[in-house]
RNA sequence: GCAACCGUAGUCUAACGGAUAGAACACAGGACUCCGACUCCUGCAAUGUGGGUUCGAUUCCCGCCGGUUGCACCA
């Protein structure tokens, strides 16, 4: 189904075209004075330089030509050129009765070309718990990727463990302090290792920090780690099962909270999955001529003549010859695109890492890892800060875990919920609680452009009122609830069907109903989630005013109580299908 | 020092180069015999600064001021 959009802007293309003018210039936009018309043309301002013809002239003639289209209830020109558009109820009745057949996507058509898509996103460490720096990450890539997907693109999420590195040996040496009898520390064992993992995740949570505080102090401790993480790296067979045992036990708490988050990866790849490919990597670009020893360390030049400033070499190995961050990244695009050819690989990744991934970026286009088909994007977001402006910390000003800020949201929401005593029953609170907090937190993040820092507000965002994701949850359960009572009038005789506006405020509301593809379509286009919001609240907005002025469940005359429950249900479903593109759900009742 | 990003009502935030810069919170008023008033309506209030390009600039270019961040062996 063509967006209104699309269809409006046919018309007033073929009306330029019928004067005499390049149907280019009958580019129609959403109106930005709502209050002279819904949809407008400039087109006639830009025309007028090459026809060397007043403006409002241009348009006048256009004006002329579509007067009388049933399309369109008003089209008049105003000076200085601007062509005014108001729609035709019926048209715009027509147009959303088209759009609730389909009940999935509304009219919204996917993409002409689908792309195969790898986001990654996520990037949680292993053997550490999550905290706030990963919450972003998590949040706007995941809606990415549901964007994506609803466009019809093939979207391959990758959550990009941390999983590789001295934090590997270090837990293992203090293990092996810990508990010096455990099989895998025996060089000449050759039997089975046991497939129970000889630590919970509470206790890795632990020996980690402990691990990396001792090493700080202890020379001879770093020493030792340093060895076993060279010794893991190199195959060690004892300490390689360990590794595995790290990693089993971590992603599963891992995946169950992310799972808290309605956050899923497709692949669960880290930074070992990349090592294999690092040595033939590193080799074809020496023998390319790419890579070269500056320094002691092996690097790539990446400078490009138009460069503002000097951006310094891609460095690919250490002087020691270790393999660093860049290295792995590098890697990692091996295998992505041996693996699966993506047509674009998305980093969401702090926005801190922009010169770090333009290095990485262009040694991998100029060492060939891809081609000129292959896009890669760097789509940074800002830091999460408190209501200081500084960035996010505990009251004690350390690093929060996000548990803890999940289970503090979650209580908020359940005090509130319970004042307001609009659910008696003490399970159903906690878990709708649940539900709005987790509203709260996304709403709150991508109602904000990705790229900027934003203020991560409890108060504001957990508000029912305003722009926040309660509000919308709010509104959405307020119409399921209209909408129980009407099944429950008993009206299933009454024909279904979405009649002509009869008042500014119905049509307001078809007006932003019938925008949902566009919307959709333009925040992928642009990776914009909050676009997605806003659209969502001006739907929401629209909604609450045309349900303040209309008696929907007792307006008397049957058809048009139908056509209301008919607009309030395609409502409804819009809203729930966007949020659910932002990664979260509404509840019944709240 | 060099570079990147960002400066919009008191606060928080939006706007393909287009009309009177749009919301939210707060504040000041107002609206419920009614489907969930956690709603709705009215008002107050903003583009850091100086130039340039343009018929037209929050948007593009340059200078200045302010903030954030990054600048080779961490990830």
């Amino acid at each position: 189904m063509k967006k209104i959009l699309d269809l409006i802007a046919k018309e007033v293309e073929e009306a330029f075209f019928d004067s005499g003018y390049e149907k280019s210039y009958g580019k129609v936009t959403l109106s930005n004075r709502p209050d002279l018309c819904e949809y407008q043309c400039n087109g006639a301002l830009a025309a007028a330089k090459q026809y060397k013809k007043a403006p409002f002239l241009i348009a006048d003639e256009v004006a002329a030509k579509l007067t009388g289209n049933q399309m369109f209830s008003m089209a008049e020109s105003v000076r200085p050129g601007f062509l005014n558009l108001k729609l035709d109820p019926s048209f715009l009745a027509g147009y959303l009765q088209e759009m609730r057949k389909d009940e999935e996507r509304f009219g919204c058509e996917t993409a002409k070309e689908p792309k195969k898509i790898m986001i990654d996103y996520g990037g949680p460490n292993v053997a550490k718990p999550l905290h706030i720096g990963h919450l972003r990450s998590a949040i706007i890539g995941e809606s990415i990727k549901r964007i994506g997907r609803f466009m019809g693109h093939e979207m391959i999420g990758d959550v990009h463990l941390g999983d590789w590195g001295l934090q590997m040996g270090l837990i293992i040496t203090e293990l092996g302090i810990r508990k010096p009898d455990l099989i895998y520390y025996q060089e000449d064992f050759d039997g089975e290792y046991p497939k129970e993992a000889p630590f919970t995740i509470s206790e890795l949570e632990e020996i980690y920090p402990t691990a990396s505080a001792k090493s700080k102090e202890d020379e001879a401790y770093k020493e030792a780690a340093m060895q076993a993480t060279y010794e893991l790296q190199n195959g060690r067979r004892g300490y390689q099962e360990l590794l595995s045992h790290i990693l089993n036990v971590s992603v599963t708490d891992l995946k169950k909270n992310y799972e808290n988050l309605n956050v899923s990866f497709d692949l669960w790849k880290g930074e070992s999955d990349a090592q294999p490919y690092i040595p033939d990597m590193v080799q074809k670009m020496k023998d390319d001529g790419y890579a070269y020893v500056s320094e002691g360390a092996l690097v790539v030049d990446v400078k490009e003549e138009t460069d503002a400033k000097e951006i310094p070499p891609c460095m690919i190995l250490k002087s020691d010859g270790a393999s660093l961050y860049n290295t792995t990244d590098l890697a990692t695009i091996v295998w992505r695109m041996q693996d699966y050819h993506p047509d674009e690989i998305i980093y969401v990744v702090d926005k801190r890492q922009d010169l770090y991934f333009t290095q990485v970026f262009r040694c991998a286009r100029k060492t060939g890892l891809v081609g000129k088909d292959t896009k890669l994007t760097f789509q940074g977001f800002g830091t999460m800060n408190g209501k200081d402006g500084k960035p996010f910390k505990t009251r004690e000003g350390g690093v929060m875990r996000l548990e803890s800020l999940v289970s503090e949201i979650n209580e908020e929401m359940y005090q509130k919920i319970m004042e307001n005593k609009s659910l008696p029953d003490e399970e159903e609170a906690r878990e709708t609680a649940k539900i709005v907090a987790l509203s709260a937190i996304k709403y709150g993040d991508l109602s904000n452009q990705a790229s900027k820092d934003y203020i991560f507000d409890i108060e504001r965002f957990t508000s029912f009122e305003g722009n926040t994701g309660p509000y919308i949850l709010y509104t959405i359960v307020r119409i399921k609830s209209i909408l129980s009572k009407y099944e429950a009038m008993d009206c299933k005789h009454v024909k279904e069907q979405i009649l002509p506006a009869k008042s500014e405020s119905e049509k307001s509301l078809m007006l932003e109903i019938s925008r949902f593809g566009a919307a959709v379509e333009n925040a992928f286009a642009e990776t914009a989630p909050h676009k997605v919001c806003a659209y969502i609240y001006g739907l929401a907005n629209a909604l609450n005013h045309f349900y303040h002025e209309t008696k929907i469940l007792s307006e008397e005359e049957e058809a048009v109580r139908a056509g209301y429950v008919c607009l309030l249900r395609l409502t409804k479903d819009i809203l729930e299908t966007c949020i659910d593109l932002l990664g979260f759900r509404a509840p019944e009742r709240m």
